[in-house]
DNA sequence: GGGCCAGCAAATTT
DNA sequence: TAAATTTGCTGGCC
Protein backbone atom coordinates (compact mmCIF):
# COMPACT_ATOMS: atom_id res chain seq x y z
CA UNK A 1 0.00 0.00 0.00
CA UNK A 2 1.25 3.89 -0.80
CA UNK A 3 2.40 5.59 2.30
CA UNK A 4 1.74 8.60 0.22
CA UNK A 5 -2.06 7.53 0.26
CA UNK A 6 -2.66 6.38 3.44
CA UNK A 7 -1.22 10.12 4.64
CA UNK A 8 -4.07 11.18 2.86
CA UNK A 9 -6.60 8.96 4.09
CA UNK A 10 -7.31 11.18 7.12
CA UNK A 11 -6.87 14.55 7.44
CA UNK A 12 -6.91 15.60 10.98
CA UNK A 13 -9.63 18.65 11.97
CA UNK A 14 -9.77 20.68 15.34
CA UNK A 15 -13.17 21.16 16.04
CA UNK A 16 -12.50 23.99 18.62
CA UNK A 17 -9.16 26.06 19.63
CA UNK A 18 -7.67 24.98 22.82
CA UNK A 19 -9.40 21.19 22.33
CA UNK A 20 -7.82 19.28 25.14
CA UNK A 21 -8.59 16.03 23.79
CA UNK A 22 -5.94 13.27 23.21
CA UNK A 23 -5.63 12.51 19.78
CA UNK A 24 -2.86 10.92 17.80
CA UNK A 25 -2.44 12.32 14.30
CA UNK A 26 -1.56 10.06 11.70
CA UNK A 27 0.78 12.10 9.78
CA UNK A 28 3.04 12.59 12.80
CA UNK A 29 2.50 9.07 12.98
CA UNK A 30 3.69 8.37 9.47
CA UNK A 31 6.49 10.09 10.00
CA UNK A 32 7.36 8.57 13.23
CA UNK A 33 7.18 5.33 11.46
CA UNK A 34 8.72 5.73 8.32
CA UNK A 35 11.82 7.03 11.08
CA UNK A 36 11.53 3.54 12.75
CA UNK A 37 10.57 1.51 9.34
CA UNK A 38 14.37 -0.34 9.85
CA UNK A 39 13.58 -0.68 13.67
CA UNK A 40 11.73 -3.44 14.52
CA UNK A 41 8.41 -2.72 16.31
CA UNK A 42 8.30 -2.91 19.94
CA UNK A 43 10.73 -0.32 20.53
CA UNK A 44 8.10 2.20 20.15
CA UNK A 45 6.83 3.95 23.02
CA UNK A 46 3.09 4.27 24.82
CA UNK A 47 0.97 7.35 25.12
CA UNK A 48 -0.91 7.29 28.04
CA UNK A 49 -4.59 8.56 27.65
CA UNK A 50 -6.50 9.39 30.90
CA UNK A 51 -9.92 10.63 31.87
CA UNK A 52 -12.44 10.13 34.95
CA UNK A 53 -12.84 6.41 34.90
CA UNK A 54 -10.86 5.86 31.30
CA UNK A 55 -7.76 4.28 30.92
CA UNK A 56 -6.00 3.86 27.95
CA UNK A 57 -2.86 3.34 26.48
CA UNK A 58 -1.74 3.41 22.51
CA UNK A 59 1.48 2.80 20.17
CA UNK A 60 2.51 2.23 17.00
CA UNK A 61 2.91 -1.96 16.92
CA UNK A 62 3.95 -2.77 13.84
CA UNK A 63 6.17 -0.70 11.44
CA UNK A 64 4.35 0.68 8.23
CA UNK A 65 6.03 -2.18 6.09
CA UNK A 66 4.83 -4.66 8.43
CA UNK A 67 1.52 -3.35 8.65
CA UNK A 68 0.80 -2.77 4.83
CA UNK A 69 1.76 -6.73 4.29
CA UNK A 70 -0.59 -7.78 7.28
CA UNK A 71 -3.39 -5.36 5.66
CA UNK A 72 -3.08 -7.37 2.56
CA UNK A 73 -3.12 -11.03 3.94
CA UNK A 74 -6.19 -9.73 5.71
CA UNK A 75 -7.74 -8.80 3.14
CA UNK A 76 -7.11 -11.94 0.99
CA UNK A 77 -7.44 -14.39 4.58
CA UNK A 78 -10.33 -13.17 6.60
CA UNK A 79 -13.82 -14.22 5.66
CA UNK A 80 -16.85 -12.16 7.33
CA UNK A 81 -20.51 -13.50 8.22
CA UNK A 82 -22.95 -12.85 5.70
CA UNK A 83 -26.63 -13.79 5.39
CA UNK A 84 -28.34 -13.36 9.16
CA UNK A 85 -25.47 -13.31 10.99
CA UNK A 86 -24.94 -9.66 9.30
CA UNK A 87 -28.20 -8.49 9.91
CA UNK A 88 -29.72 -6.75 13.21
CA UNK A 89 -33.18 -5.76 13.78
CA UNK A 90 -33.37 -2.01 14.98
CA UNK A 91 -36.80 -0.16 15.88
CA UNK A 92 -38.69 -3.32 14.27
CA UNK A 93 -36.81 -3.17 11.12
CA UNK A 94 -34.09 -5.02 9.65
CA UNK A 95 -31.33 -3.96 8.38
CA UNK A 96 -28.17 -5.07 7.15
CA UNK A 97 -24.88 -4.18 10.10
CA UNK A 98 -23.14 -1.11 8.17
CA UNK A 99 -19.62 -2.81 8.74
CA UNK A 100 -18.24 -6.51 7.88
CA UNK A 101 -17.48 -8.64 11.23
CA UNK A 102 -16.43 -11.85 12.04
CA UNK A 103 -15.31 -13.60 15.17
CA UNK A 104 -12.50 -16.20 15.70
CA UNK A 105 -11.20 -17.64 19.09
CA UNK A 106 -10.93 -20.35 21.03
CA UNK A 107 -12.88 -23.45 20.64
CA UNK A 108 -16.62 -23.60 21.89
CA UNK A 109 -16.66 -19.80 22.67
CA UNK A 110 -19.64 -17.88 21.94
CA UNK A 111 -20.47 -14.22 21.68
CA UNK A 112 -23.39 -12.19 21.99
CA UNK A 113 -24.39 -9.25 20.02
CA UNK A 114 -28.08 -7.71 19.84
CA UNK A 115 -29.37 -10.49 20.16
CA UNK A 116 -27.85 -13.14 17.99
CA UNK A 117 -25.21 -15.19 19.08
CA UNK A 118 -22.31 -15.88 16.91
CA UNK A 119 -19.77 -18.67 17.21
CA UNK A 120 -15.90 -18.11 16.59
CA UNK A 121 -14.17 -19.44 13.71
CA UNK A 122 -11.02 -21.13 15.06
CA UNK A 123 -7.41 -18.70 15.31
CA UNK A 124 -5.50 -18.97 11.50
CA UNK A 125 -1.80 -18.58 11.57
CA UNK A 126 -2.09 -14.49 10.19
CA UNK A 127 -4.26 -13.84 13.67
CA UNK A 128 -2.24 -15.75 15.87
CA UNK A 129 0.53 -14.51 15.12
CA UNK A 130 -0.71 -10.77 15.47
CA UNK A 131 -2.41 -12.50 19.34
CA UNK A 132 1.21 -13.32 19.44
CA UNK A 133 2.87 -9.45 18.83
CA UNK A 134 0.09 -8.25 21.57
CA UNK A 135 1.19 -10.53 24.27
CA UNK A 136 4.34 -9.92 23.60
CA UNK A 137 3.69 -5.57 23.83
CA UNK A 138 1.49 -5.78 27.08
CA UNK A 139 1.74 -9.01 28.10
CA UNK A 140 -1.81 -10.01 27.72
CA UNK A 141 -3.23 -13.26 26.15
CA UNK A 142 -6.46 -12.94 24.58
CA UNK A 143 -8.63 -16.35 24.06
CA UNK A 144 -10.85 -14.15 21.36
CA UNK A 145 -10.91 -11.57 18.37
CA UNK A 146 -13.58 -9.73 16.80
CA UNK A 147 -13.02 -8.51 13.23
CA UNK A 148 -14.76 -5.19 12.06
CA UNK A 149 -13.73 -4.15 8.37
CA UNK A 150 -15.02 -0.82 7.48
CA UNK A 151 -14.88 -0.44 3.67
CA UNK A 152 -15.22 3.29 3.62
CA UNK A 153 -16.43 6.59 5.85
CA UNK A 154 -19.93 5.42 5.56
CA UNK A 155 -19.39 2.51 7.16
CA UNK A 156 -19.91 2.95 11.14
CA UNK A 157 -20.44 1.90 14.60
CA UNK A 158 -23.02 3.33 17.11
CA UNK A 159 -22.47 4.15 20.48
CA UNK A 160 -21.62 1.52 22.59
CA UNK A 161 -19.88 -0.52 25.12
CA UNK A 162 -18.65 -3.71 25.11
CA UNK A 163 -21.08 -7.04 26.81
CA UNK A 164 -19.66 -7.06 30.03
CA UNK A 165 -21.83 -9.78 30.21
CA UNK A 166 -19.27 -11.75 28.26
CA UNK A 167 -16.22 -10.62 29.01
CA UNK A 168 -13.97 -11.73 31.76
CA UNK A 169 -13.95 -9.16 34.30
CA UNK A 170 -11.95 -6.54 34.50
CA UNK A 171 -10.14 -7.95 31.57
CA UNK A 172 -8.39 -5.23 29.03
CA UNK A 173 -9.64 -5.18 25.22
CA UNK A 174 -6.92 -4.48 22.74
CA UNK A 175 -7.57 -2.92 19.43
CA UNK A 176 -5.06 -3.34 16.67
CA UNK A 177 -6.20 -1.48 13.77
CA UNK A 178 -5.09 -1.80 9.58
CA UNK A 179 -6.31 0.44 6.86
CA UNK A 180 -7.47 3.94 6.71
CA UNK A 181 -7.58 6.55 9.76
CA UNK A 182 -10.74 7.03 11.52
CA UNK A 183 -11.48 9.06 14.34
CA UNK A 184 -12.86 6.70 17.34
CA UNK A 185 -15.06 8.42 19.97
CA UNK A 186 -15.22 8.08 23.35
CA UNK A 187 -18.05 9.50 25.44
CA UNK A 188 -18.60 9.16 29.51
CA UNK A 189 -22.16 7.98 30.28
CA UNK A 190 -22.72 10.47 32.69
CA UNK A 191 -22.39 12.94 29.32
CA UNK A 192 -25.02 11.46 26.99
CA UNK A 193 -28.03 12.61 28.15
CA UNK A 194 -29.75 15.45 27.11
CA UNK A 195 -28.92 17.68 30.39
CA UNK A 196 -26.09 15.88 31.69
CA UNK A 197 -24.88 16.35 35.23
CA UNK A 198 -21.74 16.37 34.45
CA UNK A 199 -19.78 18.02 31.88
CA UNK A 200 -17.58 15.74 30.69
CA UNK A 201 -16.13 16.41 27.37
CA UNK A 202 -15.42 13.48 24.76
CA UNK A 203 -12.30 12.04 24.04
CA UNK A 204 -11.23 11.86 20.95
CA UNK A 205 -8.64 9.41 19.07
CA UNK A 206 -7.40 8.87 15.65
CA UNK A 207 -5.73 5.55 15.17
CA UNK A 208 -3.03 4.90 12.98
CA UNK A 209 -2.13 2.44 10.71
CA UNK A 210 -0.22 -0.54 12.51
CA UNK A 211 -1.32 1.03 15.84
CA UNK A 212 -2.70 -0.81 19.19
CA UNK A 213 -4.84 1.04 21.73
CA UNK A 214 -5.38 -0.78 25.04
CA UNK A 215 -8.34 -0.08 26.63
CA UNK A 216 -7.69 -0.73 30.32
CA UNK A 217 -10.69 -1.48 33.00
CA UNK A 218 -13.05 0.66 34.07
CA UNK A 219 -12.72 2.30 31.00
CA UNK A 220 -15.61 -0.03 29.30
CA UNK A 221 -17.61 0.43 32.42
CA UNK A 222 -17.82 4.42 32.29
CA UNK A 223 -17.20 5.03 28.42
CA UNK A 224 -18.89 4.18 25.58
CA UNK A 225 -17.17 4.21 22.13
CA UNK A 226 -18.21 4.72 18.51
CA UNK A 227 -16.77 5.13 14.93
CA UNK A 228 -18.97 7.37 13.52
CA UNK A 229 -19.66 8.13 9.77
CA UNK A 230 -16.76 9.94 8.16
CA UNK A 231 -17.82 11.14 4.16
CA UNK A 232 -14.30 12.12 3.77
CA UNK A 233 -12.75 8.71 4.27
CA UNK A 234 -12.83 6.09 1.15
CA UNK A 235 -10.59 3.70 2.11
CA UNK A 236 -11.11 0.61 4.25
CA UNK A 237 -9.88 0.19 7.74
CA UNK A 238 -9.69 -3.48 9.41
CA UNK A 239 -10.01 -3.29 13.56
CA UNK A 240 -9.29 -6.23 15.30
CA UNK A 241 -10.35 -6.71 18.84
CA UNK A 242 -8.76 -8.87 21.26
CA UNK A 243 -10.60 -9.83 24.18
CA UNK A 244 -10.82 -12.62 27.12
CA UNK A 245 -14.04 -14.10 26.84
CA UNK A 246 -15.89 -16.52 29.44
CA UNK A 247 -16.66 -20.10 27.98
CA UNK A 248 -19.84 -20.67 27.47
CA UNK A 249 -20.00 -23.33 30.10
CA UNK A 250 -18.13 -21.60 32.76
CA UNK A 251 -20.91 -18.83 32.21
CA UNK A 252 -23.57 -21.44 32.89
CA UNK A 253 -21.87 -23.03 35.85
CA UNK A 254 -21.66 -19.22 37.40
CA UNK A 255 -25.65 -17.65 37.02
CA UNK A 256 -26.34 -21.32 38.78
CA UNK A 257 -23.90 -22.26 41.21
C1' DG B 1 -24.27 22.06 -0.73
C1' DG B 2 -22.88 18.96 2.47
C1' DG B 3 -20.72 17.19 6.71
C1' DC B 4 -21.75 16.56 11.29
C1' DC B 5 -24.65 15.87 15.20
C1' DA B 6 -28.77 15.39 18.28
C1' DG B 7 -33.02 13.37 18.67
C1' DC B 8 -36.28 10.06 17.70
C1' DA B 9 -38.54 5.76 15.70
C1' DA B 10 -40.01 -0.42 18.68
C1' DA B 11 -39.17 -4.64 20.10
C1' DT B 12 -36.42 -7.62 22.50
C1' DT B 13 -33.35 -8.83 26.19
C1' DT B 14 -31.75 -8.78 30.79
C1' DT C 1 -40.21 -4.30 36.22
C1' DA C 2 -37.81 -0.96 34.14
C1' DA C 3 -33.80 0.09 31.69
C1' DA C 4 -30.71 -0.71 28.04
C1' DT C 5 -29.88 -1.51 23.37
C1' DT C 6 -29.34 -1.65 18.15
C1' DT C 7 -29.35 1.65 12.97
C1' DG C 8 -31.44 4.91 9.85
C1' DC C 9 -33.72 9.03 8.99
C1' DT C 10 -34.70 13.93 9.66
C1' DG C 11 -33.89 18.57 10.63
C1' DG C 12 -30.89 22.18 12.36
C1' DC C 13 -26.45 24.24 12.49
C1' DC C 14 -22.22 25.78 10.58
Amino acid sequence: MDKFVLRNTCKRKRLHDGDDTESVNLEDATLKRSKNDQLSAGQLTWKEIRAEGLSCNYMLLYSKTDADEIFLQLEREIEYFSGDLSRIKVYGKWHNVPRKQVTYGDDGLTYKFSGITLSTKPWIPLLDSIRERVKHATGHIFNFVLINRYKDGNDHIGEHRDDERDLVPRSPIASVSFGACREFLFRHRDARCKNPKLQIEPQKLELAHGSLLMMNFPTNVYWYHSLPVRKKVLSPRINLTFRNIIPAAERINKDQP
